[in-house]
DNA sequence: AGCATTCATCGTAATATTGCAATATATAAA
DNA sequence: TTTATATATTGCAATATTACGATGAATGCT
């Protein structure tokens, strides 16, 4: 049905995710890079260097900002994008934490 | 429309975020941890662990295989799934590749 | 005030995802 | 060979996602 039964699942399963799905879009991880390389940049750059229509570019930010991975700034006409540091790590924590445990030799596979 | 343009972004940009996409359930993270605790279990145990039907887990299994991660031996009537350990530990780097990069303090925002 | 610029939101079309009942397939057991 | 068990596949309904044109809102400039 295309909608997700959350209630089954732990906190940290959806947020998990959750965290997943945001990055689950190439556009999303070159806003990510873009952001990392350059520091900070406003929409307009984005909308020219990743190449789709505005309103894409616009979409793509909000699911970011949604989870808080990036913040913008408004700047005159302009909006000054880039990543929040703090989130940044807490992020790249949850994805560490999940990796971190071992996974044993299998016994049947 | 629902339809990525993956065209226009790079291999590995493509490639994280294919990885993030089977991440981006409860169900399949829920589905890992499991294996990641119970080291290795038939999908049936799966259908009564998480609570979705039987179809439902096939689909997240077919999901989380297809990126590699867990692989299926058929043992009798039964498959028995694990986690793939050297899928594992490629894609726990992909992860830590993106976000090893540091994140220096934002000019603006 | 009037106009240009930048970005967000709305509306919509195309496609993808989620979930399950029904069914197909494969193996084991009787 | 028939029957039971376990899993995969199919088909479908409901919802979500992706993309973009049109439009709205906010700010700066003249």
């Amino acid at each position: 049905m295309g909608i997700t039964k959350s209630e089954i699942f732990t906190e940290k399963q959806n947020q998990l995710a959750q965290l997943a799905k945001a990055l689950a879009h190439p556009a999303r991880i070159a806003i990510i890079e873009h952001l990392l390389k350059i520091n900070t940049c406003i929409c307009g750059d984005l909308v020219s260097v990743i190449g789709l229509a505005q309103p894409t570019i616009s979409q793509h930010l909000k699911e970011l900002k949604k989870i808080g991975i990036i913040q913008g700034q408004v700047e005159g006409t302009s909006v000054c994008y880039c990543i929040n540091t703090e989130k940044w790590k807490e992020i790249s924590l949850a994805f560490e934490t999940f990796f971190s445990k071992d996974t044993n030799p299998p016994s049947c596979c």
